[in-house]
DNA sequence: AATGAGGATGTAATCGTTAACATCAGATGC
DNA sequence: GCATCTGATGTTAACGATTACATCCTCATT
């Protein structure tokens, strides 16, 4: 209704300068009295005054604002990161603001300029598109961090996630030691960043790439339900599928199931990812842990870095984990 | 690096006044001359300049942003409400911030102060608890917005949502006409406004709140799966579960699989909400339909409305759906 | 009593933008 | 030829906060 009361109103009411209110919000209170302290914090309480972002950021030229852009904010696993990396932030003092690309180049550089224009203390990507844009941000503002997906070539910025080819080799050699056939990769858009690093992991972990049957693939049930109906219907076979993650091995099983395939039995399935939904909805899929929750913390101790942190690259690498369960 | 380029180094760099520069970039190409625009634009090119939304939030005392806060952003309800007001928000240009309360009062009132300091246009609450921050802001605001659930007797401000009411009342009314036995409702904590809507309408719905088993929960499947596993060791029947949500559902509906009972024949379940993954992961699941959707597009409008909008607490009211599948 | 130290507080410039108002050149009307 | 108008652009005062620097006061010291 009425605007809010600046540092001014609260200064007057308590009869002293907007000087000291701003010390008393900023936190140097042992440079004033008691006395004046006390009379401060009637008068702002009776004002009912919180400090202007706003007005700080643009004195100080540094906002408190990190923005996050995700590819698909209804995807369980980057909900997880999203919100590690929410309440992580908000440790060390820092807004999080969630936005979606939704898998499209032009819409992420209108999301970089946004960001830009907040003055975003840090810009966080899952799943970052290559484009001119991207490039040049990096180049010149130094704030990127890429989450979950490395950075492409020539792109130096800091990465936090897990090694995604080592991953890949790891599932290639279990599907070796295992003596699956008939292999499978239904790996993710070749426009995301090491998205193809966990297939060629897998192929090299296999050995053999002309035994594996690839196909490219959003990150989707519908896509993986379509892969898996065109494939079981064509060429029915004991096939044993790596799906770049786990939402398109739910596709993937579902499809299976209308067709009265069973796990391990008919068909070998394996995820990516282990978000928690796993636990309770799919408690039969095999997959590659990506340990969410470490991602909050690794990220802003990347942002609480001095600066340097950021221009050397400097990365966090986070361990997976091979949860091996019914589907394989 | 290097700290970005200002209005006036537009304006310095294309010869002519900052405030051309600001005309050209706040839209108002059509009182300049074309060949400044063309100079303008080049300028602004050259240095890769983009406005500061800071700046300009302060001197238009009205920033672009939206505060949305949620109880649990790793809800796929919860997560699609919230695409769908973001994807709706920048298409009035607006951005969005998401916040976890993590169902807690005190983070919630920490929360609405930050929103208050960031000058929030409009702050959207999903599942807001009744606090006496909460009021104040409203009274003095007046720029919440309610989603999903309505705010507490004696709060004006706008709601979006279904009428969670005659949810439950349908719900309730079915449960008749099916002649099921042995009502279980686990409904949603008290101190979310409307949780007990849901509840309310469901009693009047049967008609008969003494032979109502009624449950308070969290609303996540670790809660559901507890309830249910007391529930069917202590007194196994074939019971008719109304849950609060679909997550209460799924726990509630591992517990009775862990006991090999079947839907519907051992146990009848009824969701709430119909998050997407329903579809694929639990297309046996009773549930209301509530259009998520359709959440953005009806909050944009509120938003976008001349402020007596808010302040007579003029509502949305969204249709619901039951969704009658397998497990009832 | 004069000096100085040091603590508490005030003054004023500044951050990047917008917009009301001022200015100015050229066109128009008489 | 002068007044008037119009369209393009410039000048400048905000917006709300922070902070370097200045000031003032009180004591302690000599």
């Amino acid at each position: 209704m009425t605007k809010p009361p600046t540092i001014r109103d609260v200064a007057r009411l308590s009869g002293v300068s907007t000087a000291t209110v701003s010390r008393y919000f900023s936190g140097k209170t042992d440079a004033i009295a008691p006395r004046t302290i006390e009379s401060v914090r009637q008068a702002a309480k009776v004002l009912g005054y919180t400090p202007s972002e706003i007005g700080r950021s643009l004195r100080l030229a540094q906002s408190r604002v990190v923005v996050m852009l995700v590819p698909d904010a209804t995807n369980h696993f980057t909900a997880d990161i999203a919100v590690s990396v929410e309440s992580a932030l908000k440790g060390i003092g820092l807004s999080m603001v969630l936005a979606n690309t939704g898998e499209n180049a032009a819409q992420q550089d209108r999301l970089l300029a946004d960001a830009q224009g907040l003055r975003a203390r840090a810009i966080v990507l899952q799943g970052a598109i290559d484009t001119p844009r991207l490039r040049e941000l990096v180049a010149k503002q130094g704030n990127l961090i890429f989450a979950n997906r490395r950075p492409a070539q020539g792109i130096v910025a800091p990465y936090v996630g897990i090694d995604n080819f080592q991953a890949g080799l790891a599932v290639g050699r279990y599907f070796i030691e295992r003596g699956y056939e008939n292999w499978v990769a239904i790996h993710g858009p070749r426009h995301y960043f090491g998205s193809t690093a966990r297939l060629d992991g897998f192929i090299a972990g296999v050995g053999d790439a002309s035994r594996v049957l690839q196909f490219e693939s959003p990150y989707t049930m519908q896509a993986g339900y379509e892969h898996a109906c065109r494939l079981l219907d064509l060429a029915p076979k004991k096939y044993s599928v790596f799906c770049a993650n786990d939402m398109i091995a739910y596709g993937f099983y579902r499809a299976a199931m209308e067709r009265n395939l069973r796990v391990p039995d008919d068909l070998v399935i394996f995820g990516f990812d282990d978000n928690r939904l796993n636990e309770w909805l799919a408690p039969w899929l095999t997959t590659v842990k990506v340990p969410a929750l470490e991602f909050g913390p690794a990220i802003a101790k990347l942002i609480e870095m001095p600066k340097p942190g950021f221009e050397d690259g400097r990365s966090i690498i986070l361990p997976f984990e091979l949860k091996v369960r019914q589907s394989a």
